[in-house]
DNA sequence: TGGCTCTGCGCC
DNA sequence: AAAGGGCGCAGAGCCA
């Protein structure tokens, strides 16, 4: 590697950030200059000096990177790692300095991005780009080159309007591999005419691999078109969360991270000029492609094996999609009009209190003020639990907040807060929001840090996230099954706590679990010596104590999460920590944060190893792997790699504690939704009877057809399926997590009522 | 008007 | 000093 001479041009916020720069030049020669810098010539003639020669330039200046840009005000934070050369001189930009420290990654992009210059032998030889528009005078030779047995993979990406779901162009990428050097060529076909299509049609019905970035979105487009893209077997997204699932996902941000000359070109989008377009399109296509070689030869081992297991979840996760669910319009009226009346209701009522007239409790400008006149400023926040502790304060602030707050979680409109009805209509209760009548969604398996799935609203721009439904009556009862079908979901019980019992290996929360009874009443009996009997009855199946039952379940949440005393006291609300306080016969002059310290060290001496400090503890394991191998892998076998120090950090521990025993749970569900999707969903004796709706973190939603309940119990049996475990003292055992079926409700009669609405699953 | 941040709240 | 994990989305308010 040639000596070079860089430079850095930053600006004065990087001043003191300045040796975090120092060790990722591997010893290079770097000018630093902070000075605002106005035109790129300017900096030519700096850099171009006979005694500086600079070939690179490093920059954090937004002001430089707008003279690159295509847009006049361009976000370094997008352009971060783009590449630029101009007159012999070679660019990258950089997010500020400052992020090395403040942001977990920031260093280690600041190294990725600075090798760019110092380590460029690294990276890909990235192909020429060259591409042309599809036409029919040169589609033939296009087409031969694209069908040649050497083309070993094809990037496709589609481009569309919004305002009609159309498809504007698609572009496509094919790369060939002769002799160990691979090429490109890339096309674009504009959507415009049946010639088009019957070409796009001919494309992606060819058999080689195709890689799409985030396929689930043009593939749902290309599905009604009937496009359909024959072995889509890659995708960039899927490959990247499964390498650094901390990191960003989106394309531009993989581009600079792959590609060495890539430089952000989404803006080109916003051109009016249509050639310009099908170019922006054509780049899609070609840097999805450098990505994917990229991602091929730097990946690790682990990140494939993650790719594996989770890319085969787009094609389950795509039908869903497809289908969503049937919206019924009068249970959506009536639910929308009820709240609507009770919401005038309750708004009337708190303006009368306050005698002003339409005070708005979801401004945070309004909220504020209010807490400040009822003295409870200090409390920092106007949210739920501030307003718990407002509440808790004085019978006055009861009065008042009580019309806001409401019961929480309640299912009866009548005692629900503004705050709730406000929600519940503007994201659950939205006619508009539809398709057809039908509410779609979208289900990514390929977007969280811990390796769950991910819903938001639909690709064709409507709908609604599925998997954050209210639980009760009010918006379920506007989902409806569809003809003869009926709904079920089939839930898998007390997951995670049995997953973070096999995986601590704790004797006792293994025994707790395994017991066959009450988890809850155990946990009262463990950590506070009430007597189980006094609090469950085994024979009659039912909760003797449900205060204090209550009391149990949520120390046990707060623990499992790694909470301290004060968000305990939180989340459980004062009220609840005091009548602990006195149904344990505490010391009446205990805070509340000494009654939740003490009742977190309850927890911790009835499970020792999981929130231990001393040796041999959970936290501590997972303090030493991640320190050892930057990375944690579960049972399941999928990895997450880990940017940030669990020793130094309370936050990321509690993130890396959590991630094991979600991140399995998610990949045994998954496991479950690939079965149900290939055995029931699309097999062809019982496609015609079953319809997967959605998969929610531990339950599988789906119809059956009336007369086929057996596929209900098929679903049931292929979730529970067995786990082999190591624990971390390196014991392994298997497990089984039991699910439960839930069709219906029981009549008077005792006869199963079986499910139309969602809420009848409940 | 659209885009952005902030706050708050829905679920497991 | 204090620290609950994983998410998406709506409304308010500010700014260009």
């Amino acid at each position: 590697m040639t000596e070079q001479s860089l430079l850095f041009l930053g600006t004065e916020a990087d001043r003191s950030y300045l040796p975090y720069l120092k060790p990722h030049l591997k010893g290079h020669k770097c000018f630093i200059d902070l000075r605002p810098v106005s035109t790129v010539a300017e900096v030519e003639i700096y850099a171009k000096a006979d005694h500086r020669r600079v070939t690179g330039v490093l920059s954090t200046s937004q002001q430089l990177l707008s003279r690159f840009a295509n847009t006049p005000d361009p976000s370094l934070d997008a352009y971060s790692g783009s590449y630029f050369k101009r007159n012999g001189l070679e660019y990258v930009f950089l997010n500020p300095l400052e992020h090395a420290v403040t942001v977990p990654y920031g260093d280690f992009l600041l190294s990725r991005f600075t090798s760019k210059f110092v380590e460029r032998e690294k990276w890909l030889r990235t192909p020429d780009f060259n591409w042309c528009i599809l036409t029919p005078l040169n589609w033939e030779k296009e087409y031969a080159t694209f069908s040649s047995p050497a083309v070993i993979a094809i990037a496709p990406d589609i481009e569309t309007f919004r305002y009609n779901l159309a498809i504007r162009c698609i572009g496509f990428t094919a790369i060939t591999s002769e002799n160990g050097t691979f090429r490109t060529r890339s096309i674009v076909i504009p959507m415009d005419s049946n010639w088009a299509l019957t070409v796009a049609r001919k494309l992606a019905d060819l058999p080689a691999p195709k890689i799409f970035q985030n396929g689930k979105y043009d593939n749902s487009y290309c599905l009604r078109y009937n496009i359909i893209f024959r072995n889509w077997l890659w995708d960039t997204k899927t490959f990247f969360n499964s390498w650094y699932s901390e990191l960003p996902k989106d394309l531009a941000f993989l581009q600079s991270f792959f590609v060495r000359e890539a430089a952000y070109w989404k803006d080109l989008a916003e051109s009016a000029d249509l050639e310009t377009y099908y170019l922006y399109n054509a780049k899609d296509t070609w840097a999805t492609a450098c990505s994917f070689l990229a991602w091929m030869m730097e990946a690790p081992d682990w990140a494939k094996k993650n790719f594996l297991m989770d890319f085969p979840g787009v094609y389950p996760r795509i039908l869903m999609e497809m289908q969503g669910v049937k919206r019924n319009l009068p249970n959506l009226e009536k639910a929308d009009k009820e709240l609507d009346v009770m919401l005038e209701e309750k708004r009337a009522k708190l303006d009368r209190m306050l005698g002003v007239k339409g005070f708005n409790p979801n401004s945070n400008k309004q909220m504020p003020a209010l807490f400040k006149i009822l003295g409870c400023a200090d409390l920092g926040s106007t949210d739920d639990k501030s307003m718990a502790k407002a509440i808790f304060r004085h019978p006055l602030n009861a009065r008042i907040l009580g019309t806001i707050r409401g019961i929480p979680k309640t299912e009866i409109v009548e005692k629900m807060g503004i705050r709730s009805m406000v929600k519940m209509r503007g994201t659950y209760l939205k006619e508009e929001k539809d398709f057809n009548g039908r509410w779609l969604y979208a289900i990514d398996p390929d977007a969280t840090d811990t390796g769950r799935c991910k819903s938001h609203d639909h690709h064709f721009w409507c709908g609604a996230q599925i998997q954050n439904v209210p639980v009760g009556k009010t918006v379920k009862q506007t989902i409806e099954a569809d003809g003869d079908f009926y709904f079920a979901e089939c839930d898998l019980e007390q997951a995670e706590t049995r997953h973070t019992a096999y995986i601590t290996g704790d004797e006792n929360l293994l025994a707790a679990i395994n017991s066959g009874r009450d988890f809850h009443a155990l946990n009262v009996q463990a950590f506070f010596g009430i007597p189980y009997a006094s609090v469950y009855d085994d024979v009659l199946k039912k909760v003797l104590n449900k205060v204090i039952r209550n009391i149990g379940k949520r120390v046990n949440h707060g623990a499992n999460y790694n909470m301290g005393p004060d968000v305990l006291v939180d989340t459980m609300g004062e009220e609840a920590i005091y009548e602990a306080s006195r149904l344990l016969k505490l010391p009446s002059r205990w805070t509340a944060r000494e009654i939740a310290t003490y009742l977190l060290a309850c927890f911790d001496k009835a499970y020792p190893t999981i929130r231990s400090k001393e040796s041999g503890g959970y936290h501590e394991y997972i303090i030493a792997t991640v320190k050892t191998t930057k990375t944690l892998t579960n049972a399941l076998g999928w990895t997450r790699y880990c940017f940030s120090d669990p020793a130094k950090n309370k936050q990321a521990l509690n993130a890396y504690v959590a991630t094991l025993p979600q991140g399995q749970n998610a990949k045994a569900l998954n496991q479950s939704v690939m079965k149900v999707f290939y055995d029931l969903a699309i097999h062809p004796e019982h496609s015609k009877n079953f319809r997967l709706v959605a998969d929610i973190h531990d339950s599988i939603f789906f119809q059956y057809r009336a007369g086929h309940e057996y596929l209900a119990d098929r679903v049931k049996e292929r979730m529970e399926i067995e786990i082999q475990c190591k624990d971390i003292k390196g014991r392994t055992r298997s497990f089984t997590v039991p699910a439960a079926l839930k069709l219906g409700k029981k009549n008077e009669q005792g006869e199963l009522v079986r499910a139309k609405f969602w809420h009848e699953t409940e």
